[in-house]
DNA sequence: TATCAACTCCCCCAAAATAGCGAGGGCAGT
DNA sequence: ACTGCCCTCGCTATTTTGGGGGAGTTGATA
C-alpha cells in the first residue's frame, strides 16, 4: 500500500490548476492530522499568493493587519535557509506579541513548522504546517515527518509556480557587471562622488549605470533600485 | 532493513566537519550507482566550496578556466527554482557547447541531474548527481529517484552551512513599527513627502525615523539603511 | 559588415535628501 | 518617580541626486 503522502504528490504532479493546491493542502492537513497546512508565495515584486486552511477571516485579518510585515515566521524564515520550528524564531518584540495574541485567536495553533523556499529573482515561498499541541508532542511531530514536508513543500511551490500566471512579466534583466558594481558599493552606504573614486570613472558614468541600472529594475530612484537588487539576489551586501 | 539514502542522511546529520560530506557524496555515488555526486556551494562575496567526485584533474580545470561563468548548469540553474534535468538546459551557445566536450573528455558524463538551493543573502548551492548513459535509463533513474535526491541535496547544504566558517548572524537590532514603515515605504521608492503623507506624519517625523532606523543599522545613508534592512531580513519589500 | 550592448566622458539646473540646532507628550519597566 | 524608548512637530543651510541634453570607444554577435 502507498503511503498517503505519495498519493497526495501524486495527484499534485496530475494537477492543472491552482485550485488543486488548495486540495492539496487540506488533504495533507487529514494526513499529518494537523490544525492547518499553507503555502505562501511572495514574489519581490510584491504579488502575493496564498492557500491553505487558515480560517478565511484569520486571512483577511492578516491582509488588513498588513501582518506580512510584522509575522515573525516570515521575518524570520526570510533569514534563514534551512526549515524551522516556530519555538526557534524571535518572538520577544511587541509587534510580534500581539501578531500572537491575535493569531492564537483566530485559531492558529501555537506550535509551527515552516520551509523557506527562495526563487532565483527574490521570489520567496513559504510552506507550513501549524497546529496546537504541547512541544514534546509537536518534537515528535516534527522529527517524524519533517522530511516528508520537506519534498512536500517544493512539490507544492512548483506547482503553485506552474500556475502563476505573474512568471513571466520581467524575465529577470540581468545588470552588468558595472552596474553591478556600481549598485553594490551604493548600496554599501557610498555617496556617488565615493563610488565613481573607487570605480576610478567619473561621476558622470557612474551616473549613467545607476540609470541604467534603474531602468532595468523598473526602479523609481537609486534606493529603489538597491532594494530591489538586493531582494532579486543581484547584489551582495 | 533502513534504506541506503536514510542511512546516509544519519550518517550526515551526526557530521561534525566538512570532511564527512565528502564521504557523504561518495557514498551517495555508491548508493545511486552514478558517476559522479557533486557539492557545490558558492556566497555572494564570490568565496566558494565544493567537494565531490569529480576528478581533481576536472576540478582544477574547472577553475583555471573559470567554467563557473560559463557553466550551463550553474547558468541554467541560477535562474530556476527547481531541480533540472541537464537536457533541460541551454547548450547551445559556443562557450557551453566548448565546456561540454571538454567536461566529457575529463570524465564529466553526458547526463545530469542539479538541485539547485538558495540562501537569504544571495547564497547559491548546486547538488548534482552526474551519469553517462543514454536517455531512457536516465529518465527511468530520475523518475526513480528524484526525491530522494532533493532531500539529500537539502540535507547536504544544511551540514555544509553548519561547517561554513563565515556564519554569524548579527544581532540585528530591531526596528520600531514605525521605523519599519518609513524604511519600507522609502524601499518601494517613493519620496520622502510620499512616505509621509502616506504615514500621516509630517515629513520631518518622518526623517526621524528614518534617521534612527540609521543610526540602529549603522548605516552612512538611507539607502545603506534600505539595504541592510533587506539583508537583516527587517523588512519585506 | 552592421548592429547592439556595454563602457566611458561632458554640460546645466531643479529637486530631494542630509546635517545641525531644537521641543514636548505618552507609555512601559525598574 | 525616574529612565528610556517611541511618537510627534519646526527651522535653515549645505550636499547629493535626478532629469535633460549629447558623443565616442570597444567587443561580441548576427
Amino acid at each position: 500500500m502507498k503511503p498517503r503522502v505519495e498519493q497526495i504528490l501524486e495527484d499534485l504532479e496530475q494537477a492543472t490548476g491552482l485550485e488543486h493546491l488548495q486540495i492539496a493542502v487540506e488533504a495533507l492537513r487529514d494526513h499529518y492530522r494537523v490544525d492547518h497546512v499553507v503555502y505562501h508565495w511572495v514574489s519581490s515584486s510584491g504579488e502575493q499568493y496564498g492557500c491553505g486552511t487558515y480560517s478565511p477571516e484569520w486571512a483577511q485579518r492578516y491582509q488588513e493587519q498588513e501582518y506580512l510585515r510584522t509575522d515573525p515566521v516570515i521575518l524570520g524564515c526570510f533569514q534563514r535557509f534551512h526549515p524551522v520550528d516556530w519555538k526557534m524564531l524571535d518572538w520577544t518584540s511587541r509587534a510580534a506579541r500581539t501578531f500572537q495574541t491575535d493569531a492564537l485567536k483566530y485559531g492558529v495553533g501555537n506550535q509551527g513548522f515552516s520551509v523557506p523556499i527562495r526563487g532565483p529573482n527574490g521570489q520567496f515561498a513559504l510552506f507550513t504546517v501549524n497546529h496546537n499541541c504541547d512541544d514534546a508532542t509537536w518534537e515528535r511531530f516534527t522529527e517524524m515527518h519533517r522530511r516528508s514536508i520537506i519534498l512536500v513543500a517544493h512539490f507544492c511551490n512548483q506547482k503553485a509556480l506552474e500556475f502563476e500566471p505573474g512568471r513571466k512579466p520581467e524575465p529577470a534583466q540581468p545588470l552588468s557587471p558595472r552596474e553591478v558594481d556600481a549598485i553594490t558599493l551604493i548600496a554599501m552606504g557610498h555617496s556617488r562622488a565615493q563610488v565613481a573614486d573607487a570605480l576610478s570613472i567619473s561621476e558622470h558614468t557612474l551616473r549613467v549605470y545607476i540609470e541604467s541600472a534603474r531602468f532595468k529594475l523598473g526602479a523609481a530612484n537609486t534606493t529603489h533600485a538597491v532594494a530591489r537588487a538586493i531582494s532579486r539576489g543581484l547584489i551582495v551586501v
